[in-house]
DNA sequence: TACAGAAATGGAACCGGTTCCGTTTCCGTT
DNA sequence: AACGGAAACGGAACCGGTTCCATTTCTGTA
């Protein structure tokens, strides 16, 4: 049996209110600490943060709902966030939907029945069904990744980090550009990320170019580098993500060509095994620490009912690597 | 401000234990049954959970400990265990040490205040405080990835793997061969798999086997192969995960010379991306999914009180890559 | 030395559920 | 019509804490 507080207060011979002003700093004197502090020790007595919170109406939780644990952004994301809420005496509760979006909703659902006091949506893709849900529990949500309207979000700076990379292929010299990129339905990396790296490359000089869409692994991105290729007087390929770019680059070598001899690539995102890959990949890192730590803050703002700005903007860095060549314009 | 079962009560016009029976399926009139849900579905009402577990005197909760989040075992593990608890009912509390052996105790102790119904402790590394916290803590703890006596614990099949391997390198025709290593505090890793990869070897008549350490970084990789190469005539290198793998390739790349045409390589993992590398890498791939699973099902036993083996072994897939040629002997 | 105000403490109510117990109502059986 | 058992339901206690309130005991100051 676990002891309880009413235990302590037994065997030391008080009240139980007084063990529990003892345990919160409240007015007790030395004498009486003494005798408690002897109790609590000799029986290992934890309390019980269950009760606690019942009375408390805070649970010190926070719900991280997340489309999955196995991608490098999101579990940066996820580390950052766990870290800084820590340090601030909050419990993260992660939740993974393995990409199902139907568990999204029913996550936000339990969350709200677990009390947390507020919940983190890292997501792929919001509906009007994640907006309704949103409003009808009563806890407040910060929304990861996406941008809506009438929710507090955290976005990357999409557009800015796509203009960069395409002002940046650009001004290497390349004029016959692919760009392969992601459904539309993303409004971050499907709309955002491709506007900048359209108005990047514009900004330069280069207006015309060839667009593709590939799924997020890279299976698929093989497969669709393959019809890219088709078209002739290609000389860079800009892919939406490092997944994409890798799947490129495997097709490229296996139809013995050379990055970036033959094609220069460049990718988003940044992971540690970017590196390895040989050439090393340009490519754009987002501050996925910042936005983690960024989430944390802000969520605990918004459970506390402070201000917080609706649109929150983290950035990046420019990682330049071996991989995008310069041409004689 | 929330409605609680009171609230639901008086506006139903019953009394809040009937109501408590209706939500949990004892015996209600029909009528009074729609007065209920009518309210209910009104209000929008959600149970409190932590009033519930406080009677109930079990949360449905299984706290999980992991190292880190973004490595491609951990999560995938972690992925397979959120799976299978949310099947079972069971809510995965996820907490993260970031490799903090303190914080391992820590988070036991604070999970089991949270009143979790058991532990899974994804462990590298298992000290003497460790136990002795485990068996303080009156909750069931159960270990994965590190073997420990007197502690329910699921581990891979390192040895087997490690066997397997070095029997497959020797037969390749290989008969200068180096490993790289890591520290020999990771049981499994360190020494089982080790152990294995030596016997496998010898089994096939390679004893004479060069062996350094490094650490689990790439970097660090890549600088102890600077080291190794230094060994003459060695024509394959084992290395005991695929990032160690990652970082040999890199920097015998970098050296001018080609895998597998002047070295081959072996590495342990099967990560998504071993696929990507060029040449692709020979690999152990353990069944994460399955270990995931496994402990899932495990923790739940543990905490019904059910009887479960000491110790469980989970399996391994060889995946030939093209990273290991035959060599004439 | 008297007295006000602070400190120390116990008792009881409360948080939001579940469950036990006892009473009333309903139904079927003889 | 009488009776017994099950169903339906309300009231109260309980889970393990926190906090308010009232009472007693110290303090320090006039």
């Amino acid at each position: 049996m676990n002891t309880t507080i009413k235990d302590i207060a037994k065997l030391a011979g008080v009240a139980k209110s007084t063990v529990s002003r003892y345990l919160n700093g409240g007015h007790v004197s030395e004498q009486t600490k003494a005798k408690i502090r002897k109790v609590v020790e000799e029986t290992k007595y934890e309390p019980n943060s269950f009760a606690q919170s019942l009375k408390a109406k805070k649970t010190n939780f926070i719900g991280v709902i997340a489309p999955t644990l196995d991608s490098y952004v999101t579990s940066t994301v996820l580390m950052a966030i766990d870290e800084e809420l820590r340090k601030r005496d909050y419990t993260t509760l992660i939740i993974s939907t393995s990409k199902h979006v139907d568990r999204e909703i029913e996550s936000l659902i339990s969350l709200s029945r677990q009390k947390v006091d507020g919940i983190i949506l890292i997501a792929t893709g919001v509906t009007e069904k994640h907006i309704e849900t949103i409003n009808s529990i009563q806890i407040p949500v910060l929304i990861v990744a996406q941008e809506v309207g009438h929710v507090t979000c955290i976005i990357n700076d999409d557009y800015q980090a796509g203009f960069k990379m395409g002002q940046y292929v650009a001004q290497k010299g390349h004029r016959a550009v692919a760009y392969i990129g992601v459904a539309e339905s993303d409004i971050a990396v499907g709309q955002r990320r491709k506007q900048g790296i359209m108005e990047g490359l514009k900004s330069a000089g280069v207006s015309d170019v060839k667009t593709f869409v590939s799924q997020f692994d890279l299976q698929d991105a093989a497969r669709v580098t393959q019809e890219v290729l088709e078209e002739s007087s290609l000389t860079a390929i800009i892919c939406a993500t490092d997944t994409i770019a890798f799947g490129a680059m495997k097709t490229i070598t296996k139809l013995g060509k050379k990055v970036p001899k033959d094609f220069s690539i460049a990718g988003f995102g940044g992971y540690n095994i970017s590196g390895v890959i040989h050439p090393a990949l340009t490519t754009i890192r987002f501050k996925n620490e910042e936005t983690g730590v960024m989430a944390a803050e802000t969520i605990i703002k918004l459970t506390n009912g402070e201000e917080v700005p609706n649109l929150q903007v983290s950035g990046f860095d420019f990682i330049e690597g071996e991989s995008v060549k310069s041409v004689k314009s």
